[in-house]
DNA sequence: TATGAATGAGGTTTCATTCAT
DNA sequence: TATGAATGAAACCTCATTCAT
């Protein structure tokens, strides 16, 4: 294998760039998610990357257009999962499960809380793409009941939009109560809020 | 002159000044709860109350000072709340309904929410206080499932933190998609989240 | 007369803020007409006003929204005052003596520099505004020309597009040489280019 | 491969560098001209070169020193042209010909401009040297005239220095108009500008 | 009580410049 | 010689806040 990549000429260096533009985007999503988009300073984010704040801009031509590019990766990939994942077959406590667990716990996690609260922020001429990405993400959670109905594992009489609203809510609810548990607690904590959402709190 | 005013015998203007500043606490935690703390500018909160940013400065001394008052008012009423509803032995079904519905639509629900959402930007010397009431807030819903356990109407199994934790989260998360509703259409939107989060998504 | 101004009631702020309008706008229109636009800094305005940087924004959106309408009142006042003179029927040599006298003495000569010196630096969707300007100042400045052949002031040989154009080249020109002079003298060099103009450097 | 290059007997690169230097100065005289010193990015200097604007700094040291170049270079070669064409006893009328036509039409017709315009912005240190060039440069244009005096193609009432700097503001005032033109017409319009420079607008 | 005008701190952004590669 | 990445100073601009009226 080593030859072959000595072989080739010196690798460009669009990966590394390209590595390092993701970086700066996994940084300001974070912060992003954690503080609120207008909280947030370039400074906050320049620090959590030990940089100066005029240095990201070599990355991205705004704070707002790093935003609009985080909000798009976010709504997309979120939807694209549960696409994934409806693809698959699994059972309907699957799918819940899956799909809330990627919403908290996914390497992408920190972007689709950036699109669920931050995306409002974004200039007149997104909003119609962002409505979109955020349409198709409701109607895939919906897609969950629906299917659930179909295979008997979902009451036919459940509201399913409702449905798909009530676990984006939940999902983003939870968000702020991720982040003070140890990451040891955080897969059993999610796992109790699919099995809450699933179960309910009453008896039967 | 000064005898016509002081024939109307010049009603203490006390509680007209204080009628008036509760307009513009609620003003300021209304736009406080849409745009968020920091995108909110003391001149949308002038805007909403037609009058100039400068005016506002007779009412609170600051627009943090503000946002402490609101984030006080938020945590403590709804705690009360469920502690007057928990008094009045009703049964769970009727208390989760009741504590839901007050967040969610309650007088005071841009209180709540601002306390759900920006307390964690004020100054460190009322973040003690602000943790007291949100401790408070907890343990009251913990309470709420706790009497349902004692009764038999919830399972003895119940994590009872978790779910008072998602209950909380579920109202948080469910506010952005209130404000697009017809007001006729919020309490069969909020009996629906309750509803589904007693019951679960799930066939039992 | 004191009476009559008291017996109004206190006269509106209108007049006053519009005033105080002019002033910085004047300001403005020194400044970028001295040190260029893009050299002019916020802080040289607001050190030749006594003020604060930030406080400009009071008056004008933006540096560069200030530089559309100074430009514009230079490109159409300019305009507007060889109009009027066109319409008095003044013989050649005075309209043009006055065109120049009011390019480079006038009260607005630095609006007038702007234009000439700074439009360019405009956005897009102002060019053609400023473009239209420019073309009716280049076509008055013809018509002085056109109507000196028609009275046999100016040789009927004259190519007037190109005479339109000289003069306001010589203007514009000519402006870097006004400033050191002390204000006496400013009348005389004016005159005498006025005057080279019409005659020419040559013998005849 | 060594021996190739050796072979060829490595030409002190000294030429090919002083070369390079040369359109890089060439470049950011362009540049500076058309847009000024202070809109004019070292972006737009390097993409009018093709290069990066790090890439400059290997052949100055500084924007300012080389604007400081710029100006020495358009100051001299200017005021040499016109000492050159002075002792070559032409007439006046092809002294004044070829004079603007050197500082409209000239190769380095750029230095000329950023000469005359951008000056300004240089550093205290180099303007006592400016101020010289500047000076001579105006001597040397009245000499024009004085010499026209003497010959008698010029009125003894001229004033010399005001003739002087009516042709340089002349010409500087019409560097704008030149570069919308068609390569075809710039002498045209050069001739045009100098004749009527010459004669006057007006019947004699 | 309310306003208009101003302040000043702090934010986003630009850009000349440096430097390891 | 040239580049890509980064710096840091300084620019424009926003906005909470103050204060005379």
């Amino acid at each position: 294998m080593s030859e072959i990549t000595s072989v080739a000429p010196a690798a460009p260096s669009k990966p590394r760039q390209l590595r390092r533009r993701s970086e700066i985007m996994d940084a300001a999503a974070a912060v992003f998610a954690k503080r609120g988009y207008h909280a947030a300073t370039t400074r906050d984010i320049a620090d959590s990357l030990g940089m100066q704040p005029g240095s990201l801009y070599y990355y991205f031509e705004s704070k707002e257009a790093a935003l609009a590019e985080i909000c798009r990766i976010g709504g997309s990939e979120f939807g694209d999962h549960i696409e994934a994942i409806l693809s698959a077959g699994l059972p309907t406590r699957e799918l819940i499960r899956s799909a809330i667990g990627n919403h908290l716990q996914g390497d992408r996690r920190h972007y689709v809380t950036c699109f669920a609260h931050n995306r409002r922020f974004l200039p007149a001429d997104v909003v119609p793409e962002m409505n979109r990405l955020a349409r198709r993400y409701a109607r895939l959670w919906e897609e969950i009941f629906r299917r659930g109905i179909e295979r008997g594992e979902v009451p036919a009489a459940l509201d399913c939009r409702l449905a798909a609203t009530a676990a984006v809510a939940l999902c983003n609810g939870a968000v702020p109560y991720l982040e003070p548990k140890a990451p040891g607690e955080i897969a059993a904590f999610v796992d109790g809020l699919a099995a809450l959402f699933m179960t309910g709190a009453l008896r039967s």
